[in-house]
DNA sequence: CACTACTGAGTACGTTGTACGCGGTCATGG
DNA sequence: CCATGACCGCGTACAACGTACTCAGTAGTG
């Protein structure tokens, strides 16, 4: 019976009763391997890396976190905490939601590593908590708990999906250290001998005619969002069209960051 | 100018021109390492092991692939190769796209530790371009090619988020160590604590009420994914209806193996 | 038949997470 | 007011990882 009793990271108490006071605080680690995560990625983020970064020594950290996958999951919540859902429910649960969903996005585009980092559901740290209580109190009083969470995965998974796929292109050109011209150029005698293949032809549309997307990256994303809350306005008891605004117009700027 | 010249792991030819025959093949080694990473769980697939596994010495792998990102992503594409869309497109594209969908998921639910393997867009293996005819073809005749990329990316963005739900739990139980009842009994606790608080009413209805889902998970995924196709029936040219049915009632019985 | 490009494999290096144990320090019980 | 022991930061050490380098053997080519 080792570590038996040993039940969650949030449940472990920062300080403890006795002894000298600590030096370092698990906010100050985890920000400092957020600082290092941002900038090169977070497989930099190692844990002697992180402790030179505050000056300590390597095996110090542990003394604050039981290993570094609780360590990343301290960085996770702590990125949970820049997305801003102050004032909600407001009552309008439309512009409640796209409000949270550029947040979450902005969050992403930020610190891209998050897409590695992330792990199952049940992180439950403080930020996220308050994240659950803003956003799917937002909807709380029109579905039911059981509905209100799916629609609330399905928001979560069209933003996440769509960040991942904005942000996994500048991952993969940092941890592999080739530039985006670079690998375009290295990829064009493969793509061309698809091409002439003609084995591909809608991939060949894709890769000659789609080149230039009309819209910018924020307008495809806000217009993307606008169809999954209309999917969501559907699944609602009817007569609830939450305010004047529907369709593919925003009922709310879009404040991304 | 040492390796200037590579290019991408599809150009790299497999046999060479000269010398003796190989004594192993890509193909043999990918499905060992899935076979590992199945068992196992993709960080047990590490070369050494891989190589084991096929009778081969630890360094011979690099003989085949040049680097073990490389092999992720070979193993990325054979999994691809287990999704059915041989007729596709049909001309029904709602039965189509339901019939990838739930054959993508099917596969995530056999090889959880995709959603770690997962890089960036630019793999274009041959079975993710083979995917792409088939899926994209079903909506080609409907919509510009742009539309159709973003609304397969709203499609994938669904079904890999859901999946990526289901199976991020059973790879945090397999990674960890500690079972799901463990795990529950750990955080029972912590849980009860977040409720005593009374700081979180949404999450201890969640907690409390929601505990056993009225739908299966097959249901719930399947009820999901014909909100999603909602969505993309409203973003198609008007009097378009596909088929005769539309609405939550799928139209294809959902074959999930 | 000679040549040579290629094979599979062994050894070795740098980096990772982290178990263990040390000497010093400070809140607390008597 | 002081002795005690829990806790501090840290150095050393280890196993496992990806992979660079090297070598003897082999099979297709001229």
């Amino acid at each position: 019976m080792t570590d038996a009793e040993y039940v969650n990271i949030w449940m472990r108490p920062e300080r403890p009763a006795r002894g000298p006071k600590p030096a370092y605080s698990r906010a100050q680690i985890a920000e400092a391997a957020v600082r290092i995560a941002d900038a090169e990625g977070l497989e930099a983020a190692t844990m002697r890396r992180i402790a030179a970064e505050i000056g300590a020594g390597a095996m110090s950290l542990y003394r604050y976190v039981p290993s570094r996958d609780d360590l990343v999951l301290l960085m996770a919540d702590r990125l949970m905490g820049e997305i801003d859902v102050d004032g909600m429910p407001s009552g309008d649960w439309r512009a409640d939601l796209t409000r949270y969903a550029h947040g979450l996005r902005a969050m992403w585009l930020r610190h891209p590593w998050i897409a590695t980092a992330q792990r199952a559901l049940p992180v439950l740290g403080p930020q996220q908590l308050r994240l659950i209580e803003a956003v799917m109190g937002a909807l709380d009083a029109h579905v039911p708990i059981d509905e209100n969470l799916a629609l609330m995965a399905l928001l979560n998974g069209y933003v996440e999906g769509a960040a991942r796929d904005e942000v996994s292109w500048a991952e993969e050109v940092r941890r592999s250290g080739v530039s985006e011209s670079e690998w375009l150029a290295r990829s064009y005698p493969y793509v061309q001998q698809l091409l002439e293949s003609g084995q591909y032809p809608i991939f060949g549309r894709i890769a000659t005619e789609a080149r230039q997307p009309r819209m910018g990256r924020d307008e495809q994303f806000g217009s993307g969002l606008q169809r999954v809350l209309d999917c969501i306005a559907a699944a609602l008891p009817a007569a609830l069209p939450s305010d004047g605004q529907a369709g593919a117009t925003a009922p709310v700027p879009p404040r991304c960051p």
